[in-house]
DNA sequence: TGTATAACATACCGGCCGGTATGAACTACA
DNA sequence: TGTAGTTCATACCGGCCGGTATGTTATACA
């Protein structure tokens, strides 16, 4: 394990490498149904190298979470929240961007949070607590944001922002889910249009 | 394989507890995660009298959501629908009914469907298509639900009844879902309670 | 330059899991 | 009552999987 203070740019980039392949195939397949020898054989990487990083399977997923689904809905889904008075204008964008960057192959594999959070929840608790503080940063960052736009006047004073806020977490990967399912970008963006307009009336 | 015109009590019914049982340990591990051997012990049954009836896991899997899993969503969800005028109010009165019947544990396991829905839809289609049959017909049961309250004028003319049941069907599944991460009534009350206002909205 | 340690590489292991082969008991029916 | 098919029961198997033991090379530092 790497405790040292001194950490070359080698060694980080082979963790790395693990923690993203780990990342796709775990996207893919699931954290159970994934398996560590098409993590290796989807890289260089031998199990020496795997197991000299992390100590077991979970711990790898742990990581996982830790250090790329938390960075990836902080950055995409609250920080440009976080940049404007318009929440609601904001999200619609986020919501538009998202959709038009999407691909088939993503949507089969649907929100890797969402994916953890169903898959393991019930079964581990470090799954659960770690996923669990990525959706409380996310709905804190959305309460924040549709505050700060009630203030501007951007957003009704009357909503509660901490139900909507889980609201509109709950609606979005709801909608991942069945578009996953109905593989249907038509699905996606029906659903979405549905959350926009929820959003939307949130309007003074 | 009992194709035989003449069913025994007895085969239906260790059939039946098989099934049952497949049901709660898929439920509670996931498909992948579900051991056959756990099935068996958690029955009287042994693997012989599985193999009977089921010729492969994946075809057991099939077997629960197409006579457990269907049959649950049309009594639970849709049926309340269509034996009223009014199916906003309904729709509230399922919702705070399955709120108020919920145990932790159920919560903690989560929708049978949308958990076999995010971790199979991507890897088998049989799965998938079976548990998107599901998904559509409760999609069709709102849908009618709704165009006729509209008709009965208890459903706002201009709301897009395909869309809104879509969406309806994805913010309950969204709430389960995080309710389930969050291990937390709580949240999928106060989850709940921004899906019923949403309902409410849709009245003229 | 010697040496400790990090950074891998290779080979191997036990366990569980889905699936099968075989046979026994029971049942329906001629 | 003989017999064919159903309904299980038991024992076993190969495969994959997570994990480990051990060896080797590169690197940092005294």
């Amino acid at each position: 394990m790497p405790s040292t203070a001194k950490n070359t740019e080698q060694e980080l980039a082979t963790r790395q490498v693990i923690l993203e392949a780990a990342y796709e195939e775990i996207h893919a397949r699931g954290f159970q149904g994934a398996s560590l020898s098409k993590i290796l054989s989807s890289t260089n990487v031998t199990k020496g190298a795997l197991y000299h990083y992390f100590p077991t399977k979970i711990e790898l997923g742990y990581a996982v979470v830790d250090e790329i689904l938390a960075e990836h809905i902080q950055q995409m889904w609250v920080q440009p929240l976080l940049e404007t008075d318009d929440p609601i204008t904001a999200f619609k964008n986020i919501i538009l961007q998202s959709g038009g960057e999407i691909t088939e192959e993503d949507i089969q594999c649907g929100c890797p949070l969402n994916n953890l959070a169903q898959e393991m929840a019930p079964i581990d608790e470090g799954f659960r607590s770690r996923v669990e503080a990525v959706y409380r940063s996310w709905r804190k960052g959305i309460e924040k944001a549709l505050l700060c736009g009630q203030e501007k006047g951007f957003v009704k004073k009357e909503v509660n922002v901490v139900s909507v806020a889980t609201m509109i977490v709950a609606s979005l990967e709801g909608c991942m889910g069945l578009a996953k399912n109905a593989q249907s970008k038509k699905v996606l963006f029906q659903c979405g249009q549905s959350v926009i307009d929820y959003l939307e009336s949130l309007r003074p």
